[in-house]
DNA sequence: TATCTTCCATAAGTACACCTTATGGATCGC
DNA sequence: GCGATCCATAAGGTGTACTTATGGAAGATA
């Protein structure tokens, strides 16, 4: 038992509501040859005729009328639907993002980003797993990574720098830090971070010997951060992730040397839905955002 | 706000029932390719995802799962309405036909058509418009005339043949009928009826004078008939149609001969529709019927 | 660990359905 | 009688919605 075709029976509903060919066509946007087709089509489908052609109307058979409403409310139905999903979907922005992007960049900013778009409600779901558009539900994502991926549209925000921190109660401690050589003084988060090494040599020293319990391993920097601001050790951290803690004097920042890998932080969508409106504002306060970090 | 296309909904709502794409596409006597290929042309319409690819399934998003009960909703009513109306569009017969077709011939027969049919319920139209199959629902229908009309299929069923009738106990009154001019001694129905000098030209009366009021009109034929059974005077009518009134000797026909004209009783339907069973069920009725008559 | 199976995506090619343009017929109104 | 309105039909082009073919990913199986 297969229903007709759909498009007929779509040019039937249009023409039961108007009755009228012609008007139909226009509300269905074709000609009204194009109605008058496929009216016959579906009335040769269903074995009957749908409509009387009296001289200048068209008027609804026994078995049309009781046709009519039913697709009617189907379509409501349908448009219904639709039009929520698409409300729906337009009005919520998904956000897949790192961990430490989330708490350090993205969150303490998202105020501004609700004040620009009042009508967006934002989701977020932070989590480490490396992101798939096609196993996940959201609309842009954050990652971390040194290239481009296929397949999405990479902006890239900045450079996952590095560059020792503490808190200003452990500078302290040992009368401020002068040269790169009092961090060794200090206990340090996470010295098995490569990030170490690479820093100690850009300010000349080969093997800096790192006090602190290798095994610490906090995992996420903004984890690290806390650790730092509350005056646990000198951890090796991003700049752009701490900035208001530097500006207001929670966190310090000794040398302005800065290390710098092949990690970037990336904006990522996919290619196909570079043009939906919420994709393009997210990426758009984004990008602007972060101009202002490099200004 | 306008639907995606509709053939893309059909196929999003049998994959979200099955949960996989192969499954609809067989539901839907396509291949997987076509399927993929919909659902994929729906979510860039509605701009979102609305299955999440697994590895070896596909489950709805939140935006596919609070669309498919709605679609299934709407195909659910549309299956609903097309499959009542080709029910009752396949158990009701509509007749139409002129009214002294209907009063002789048919009515006193429909029941055995009922019998050999017991699934199909017959509606009779009984009219003397001429009918146009545009214009009136019905699935077949009873004309008189010349020729055979465009667009229609046409089974002559008889020749509209006359002969002079009267009731036994009229007949009785001037001592039977023994020949043509015993006629013209008894008031006539409908003496301004051209069949009458046709009739009578061909027994060899040329200018036959007629008694009875030329304003007499009974104008079906079945009313005159009536009025004959009643005594009421001489008609000239057509055999076929009283035959159970001349067989059980209510009526005479006191002569065999009988006149002719051109015009005949057809059995007609739109040619579009001449393998719909119900109309199929009844040609092969009638036909066989009037085989019985004219043997 | 390798192989097979399942299930979906994608590319390329094709056919038919669907729509358009053009025309004609019928009726109503002025 | 003439124009306007509304639908039917024929002819013709085109794009969409398929198909076939292939490949990839990940369970299942052994």
């Amino acid at each position: 038992m297969n229903l007709p075709p759909l498009a007929a029976i779509r040019v039937f509903e249009a023409a039961a509501r108007h009755g009228n060919f012609t008007k139909a066509a226009e509300e269905l946007g074709m000609t009204q040859a194009a109605v008058s087709y496929q009216i016959k089509l579906l009335e040769e489908r269903v074995g009957t005729a749908l409509f009387l052609r009296l001289p200048r109307q068209v008027v609804l058979t026994e078995v049309g009328a009781r046709l009519a409403p039913s697709t009617t409310e189907a379509f409501e139905i349908l448009r219904a639907a639709f039009a929520t999903t698409r409300e729906s979907a337009d009005g919520v922005l998904t956000i897949t993002t790192i961990p430490t992007f989330a708490a350090t960049w993205l969150v303490p900013r998202l105020g501004s980003f609700q004040m620009e778009h009042p009508s967006l409600a934002v989701r977020l779901k932070s989590t480490r797993d490396m992101l798939d558009f096609a196993r996940q539900e959201a609309d842009v994502g954050i990652r971390s990574g040194e290239t481009k991926w296929p397949g999405l549209v990479c902006h890239k925000l900045f450079y996952a720098n590095f560059t020792p921190m503490l808190s200003p109660a452990l500078a302290a401690s040992i009368g401020g830090i002068k040269t790169p050589q009092d961090i060794l003084k200090l206990p340090v988060l996470d010295p098995g971070d490569p990030w170490w090494t690479i820093w100690f040599k850009l300010v000349g020293i080969e093997k800096p010997e790192l006090r602190g319990d290798v095994r610490n391993r906090l995992g996420d920097q903004h984890l690290e951060g806390r650790a730092v601001l509350a005056g646990q050790g000198v951890g090796i951290l991003t700049p752009v992730f701490f900035q208001s803690e530097l500006q207001q004097g929670q966190l310090i920042q000794p040398f302005d040397v800065v290390g710098s890998g092949k990690h970037a932080y990336w904006l990522v969508y996919p290619e196909a839905r570079r043009n939906v409106p919420k994709i393009r504002a997210f990426r758009d306060w984004v990008l602007s955002h972060i101009d202002e970090i490099k200004m």
